[in-house]
DNA sequence: CGAGTGATGTCATTGACTGACATCACGATG
DNA sequence: CATCGTGATGTCAGTCAATGACATCACTCG
């Protein structure tokens, strides 16, 4: 065993996710969840920006899924198509994740103001994202933004009403079933 | 003269925007923009929730008028031009204010995430409050969503590009050109 | 073995924000 | 005219998020 517990990040992510769920974000402080992951405050800012980005961690990752799928997408795919494939990708990040942990995660930035911002401007740098593979696959500025920022809409949509559904059902379903609703509207 | 001079917030107001534009944000301590104003921080704290809040002031009213606009519209409007309806509406908030003044704000937003975020999430208030103006008129919730969120796009996508017009440009006109600009990508 | 490294702890400090309480011009009321 | 709220502000003390500077020490590599 080394001179410290080993991740000491994922660590102090479930002691966070724990606290805030049980006290409330406003509830906890920084030093709490640093002593409930045996770590100081000090090194939660170390491995966190701030108090906030915590439960958003890994949102790089899957900014990065996406914009691969985007990317590896068929030349001849229409840009929603394109845009499309890269909502589908984000299955394969919450498949393997217990749904439990999305759902008390979800409540916890419903119930706060500060995380739903935060929250907000993650998906904002996702749209931006988007727009700009599409744009590198040679769409138009305008068309690139619109379905960058349907594409994300979709997402949004698509990943509530997974939490809402039974366990058993797949993310990958609900989702072609929201793009599935998406052409409707537009039909 | 009464025992103090009259709207403090208005005097905090522009002090914030004055020291934000001069030395930043992170630059600027809620001591500053007090002591610019002639009132100590604590009541700064009285008159705005928090230091980004300061910046904001006035979007309740903007918001209410535009669900004001949408309420108002006529009953065989369609959504899409209830909606547009709305955003019109919003062309009296600027018109009367000096455009440099939106255009230092402006600049002062893009460059602080945190007031970033904090836009972020009073455009999805504003979304959510057209989509349940939306909802009162009898229109369904998926159109209603869907036409609340084009609307506010709308909006931004109008309210940037005004900023970027010479002076004697009308909000109002760079409205309607967005507005037909998106009739013609649905087309 | 000794130098270097990386993750952590310790300490001090700034600044956002809050609660409790005091102040005092002004307007109403008797 | 005296007094009695009332509302906007000041004062003070305190909590907590966030950051910089510096110390520590297991581990690794030469």
């Amino acid at each position: 065993m080394g001179r410290w517990e080993p991740d000491a990040a994922g660590r102090l992510r479930e002691a966070a996710m724990a606290l805030y769920a049980e006290r409330g974000f406003d509830g906890t402080t920084v030093a709490d969840i640093a002593d409930a992951a045996g770590v100081t405050a000090r090194t939660f800012f170390r491995h966190f920006a701030d108090k906030r980005e915590v439960l958003f961690a890994g949102s790089e990752q899957l900014e990065q899924h996406m914009v691969l799928a985007l990317a590896e997408a068929p030349t001849e795919a229409t840009p929603m198509e394109a845009v499309a494939a890269a909502v589908l990708a984000s299955a394969e990040f919450f498949d393997g994740m217990r749904r439990d942990y999305s759902r008390r995660r979800a409540a916890v930035i419903t119930a706060t103001p500060e995380l739903r911002e935060r929250e907000l401007i993650k998906m904002a740098t996702l749209t931006s994202s988007l727009t700009k593979g599409l744009l590198d696959r040679g769409v138009a500025p305008d068309v690139a933004a619109l379905a960058a920022e349907t594409g994300v809409a979709v997402f949004r949509v698509a990943f509530e009403r997974w939490l809402v559904e039974p366990d058993s059902v797949l993310i990958a379903d609900v989702i072609r079933s929201t793009l599935k609703t998406l052409s409707g509207l537009t039909a």
